[in-house]
DNA sequence: TCGACCATCGAACGACGTTCGAGAGACTAG
DNA sequence: CTAGTCTCTCGAACGTCGTTCGATGGTCGA
């Protein structure tokens, strides 16, 4: 099951004697993708960056990934482990609910640290084993409400289509003065929020209504209470 | 309030005399790239492309824009105002959450059809006034909500997160095959739940348990089943 | 008629993903 | 020990992309 297609070197055999030249592997490859990928987001990695890393060719890493896609699917899977581990205490509980909802928290916050993870989540359930590992984790407290089986199919959806979309908005805003550090998330908030204010209260009563709210707002905050909402439905829905 | 910066030619004049170069209009090459994107997605959408449509050089496109990054997010709010007066008889009704329903289905549904609007949506507040009218439009049903400013910020933001999320799930899957109709839909979910039914049921047991239901469903139901948990939790909260 | 300005365009630059074929190194069979 | 095979590496190249530059055509006001 699951099986990964095309060549499965084991590992980097540790040189015995000398080597001379360069020697990989598809997990040397990968940590290193997901290194520069954290360092700078998806623009940074390249394959001739990656191939600097590893001080080798370009053309070495096409034996371990057919493609940018490959590579990228299986850095996401890669990362995808460690929220799968993080969430393992959360299976089980006395409220389903609270333990779908401590998963989505923990998936939604590896997020926040690597904005790349949301774009290439679930591309591929061949390449990416373990995405369909947490699909399977909600789904399972999903299985303990009472509901049909298409109510928990759209549950465990909705929960996942609201977390990374959430997550892909805040993961791209950043425009590169905050990553620098040349300016602070409170004056790049409020940057925007002037530029809300300056606009016509008669055309954007709605606007101006939540802009000191946009100003001081904290990212997972917004997303919890959305989150809460959603699963205040889905409680609702379950009866209890 | 929200003008563009940069140059701004008012349309391409009509030729009084025969004209020997091509003459463009930032409305003509914003058209233009939304039929290319519209055609084949964003990969096909390159200046040069856009270029031989529009019967001239590469360079000329850089009169009107700055960049690929400022063409996409102008061809997004250009096609965002559609959406806007498909939304206007959604305002000002009994059920302020009903509005609020309907308006979220019609942006979902232009989302389906033009994958690619998910992912430049609300990019750049200044180059995209129909995006922040969106959210104007969305804010004010909530404004008829007996909630407090934050919550009615929370409630907007989470609804337009999972409607952006959801639609960006479902747009980026259909690898070629279905696009170029050489395999049906059903087709194409049946190979995934097949290779779904081959995983070991002990260790997938929720998967097992809603392949029937994926192997059938509708993205649009799906969607709508999710949004209609967010706003039974938003329901609940603004207490009846 | 002359200059100033708007708009167009050919050509080039550098970076990217990807391909190809040659060859190094390690293993196995005889 | 040798010949052959298989795994893996790598330099060089191809084509395409976004983007820039400088020249030049076209139009209009003075």
């Amino acid at each position: 099951m699951l099986v990964m297609a095309g060549p499965q070197p084991v590992a980097g055999r540790a040189a015995p004697g000398t080597r001379r030249r360069a020697s990989h592997s598809l997990e040397a490859v990968i940590a290193e993708a997901v290194r520069l990928l954290d360092e700078a987001g998806e623009p940074a990695l390249t394959f001739r960056a990656l191939a600097g890393r590893l001080g080798g060719g370009v053309a070495s890493i096409y034996w371990y990934v057919a493609s940018k896609d490959e590579l990228l699917d299986r850095a996401s899977d890669h990362v995808l482990a460690e929220v799968l581990t993080a969430t393992e205490r959360f299976t089980g509980g006395d409220d389903p609910i609270a333990d779908l909802r401590a998963i989505a928290v923990t998936f939604f916050d590896a997020i926040v640290v690597r904005p790349w993870l949301a774009a290439y989540f679930m591309r591929d359930t061949e390449l990416q084993p373990n995405a369909l590992r947490l699909y399977e984790r909600l789904g399972e407290q999903v299985m303990e409400l009472d509901l049909t089986p298409r109510q928990r199919f759209h549950a465990v959806s909705a929960v996942l289509g609201f977390v990374v979309g959430t997550a892909a908005d805040l993961g791209q805003q950043p425009p590169q003065e905050v990553v620098d550090g040349l300016i602070g998330r409170e004056a790049y908030l409020a940057r925007f929020a002037d530029q809300w204010r300056r606009l016509d209260p008669a055309e954007f009563p709605f606007v101006h209504h939540v802009v000191d709210e946009f100003a001081g707002h904290d990212d997972a905050d917004q997303f919890r209470a959305g989150l809460d909402l959603l699963l205040a439905g889905l409680r609702l829905q379950a009866g209890g």
